[in-house]
DNA sequence: GTGGTCTAGACCACA
DNA sequence: GTGGTCTAGACCACA
């Protein structure tokens, strides 16, 4: 019981969240390599131990694992398994400017409602010191 | 020709963006709600009109008008035509919640990504600022 | 009869060739933007209207045109259809660079069978002057 | 241990290449045969040594050695292991127009990129040069 | 066991 | 009609 609920944490996925599942599984996997859990060289689950684990469809997992090699953060051998790849040059930074691309329209119609710069800057500092030790 | 042009610059919409069209639309529509742009009681124009003078299917049109209108922004009189609603309360505020929604697991990723919490709150002010006069 | 030919010429593919579909039409519908039989903005065919014209399943006209899209080729407007990406910079170098790496050990291992470096050169001319006019 | 190395360097295999292994083993082996590195009645390692040294599953190994010995450039004596064969008649002659058929789709894409014969040429005299005398 | 391909078929959002 | 997601299930090559 607790190693199957140990398995699943791996991967925080919600059906209902609108967004697309493989997109969920990109993003938990993706995640937990910048955050270092998964290193370099380390192998990820099998795509039908993650199928398994989820109760997610084997091709749903295989869509996941195939955008992430694409896009340089992990790289497959065919027959034996997947694995992250190392130092993803720019990887990073390519990402962190996607995520900056989605923030700031988001930020242009907080200001629009009225929003103050202060408002919208604390809530910056509560998401970020949760974590921060400054 | 002139108003055509108005009218064409009323609405902002990049069909590669990704963002459906609908979308887009409603935000600019909305966007000039907020702004003070449509005042209360004013007509917007047509779904005919718009659809074609920004060419995008009337479907469309009708579909982001129909999502304002049930939201609260405007309000339709059939025959007749769409207008803005009169300062709709909570309306405002619970959009600002839905942009909060979606602004957080951006800012939590952009943590993990090794940005510092200055780094982002400067981010946050150069996106107001540019509006702010501090 | 002739325009299903025609259609069909559209994409070559052989389903004995041992390479997966999707990469034949990948590189079929590559080489014809590369050509430019497909210009910048021009409409490529519907998964579904590929899928019919070649028999194949529109599971993997998708997967090809997904492809193609997160290489850069095209672009896809979810609801609307697939168009030619204009003037992607760097990737017909980038191609040609991959085009290049499976060259050389092919060339390797002839030179090592015993051809000499002018029938090598001889094969190329061959292949080059077919539509070459020197 | 010197033994080993000397083995372990016959050789030369990159899991991450995309290429099977067992393929890569095989181009490996038989470069050495048709170099001469491997003489005809030389034996080969065996199928356990080689897949020690390489840490490479005995499997992949095998299917190598039986590979080459049906396209004739081994032949094995069970119980006692496997050998080169002598000068087979027009095998050279086969692999060589195997390569050729590999060869000609790189190319003819190659041009289709806009390079030219004369590049294409250059870089065909770039690899063989590299160990031709002239 | 492990990744990869392919098909069939359902269902959704969007235009 | 058009792209996109997801599942179920078969089958293959490879390790």
């Amino acid at each position: 019981m607790t190693t199957i609920q140990v398995v699943r944490a791996l991967i925080f996925v919600d059906p209902r969240s609108g967004k697309p599942l493989y997109e969920q599984i990109k993003s938990s996997l993706r995640d937990r390599i910048i955050s270092g859990v998964y290193q370099s060289e380390d192998k990820l689950p099998s795509v039908r131990e993650l199928a398994q684990t989820t109760a997610i469809n084997p091709n749903t997992i295989q869509k996941a694992y195939r955008d992430l090699e694409s896009e340089g953060w992990i790289y497959s051998i065919s027959g034996k398994g997947c694995y992250v790849s190392e130092a993803p040059p720019g990887l990073l930074e390519r990402r962190r400017d996607e995520l900056v691309c989605q923030l700031k329209p988001i930020l242009k119609e907080l200001h629009s409602t009225g929003m103050s710069a202060e408002e919208a800057r604390k809530l910056v500092s509560e998401v970020f010191e949760r974590t921060d030790t400054p």
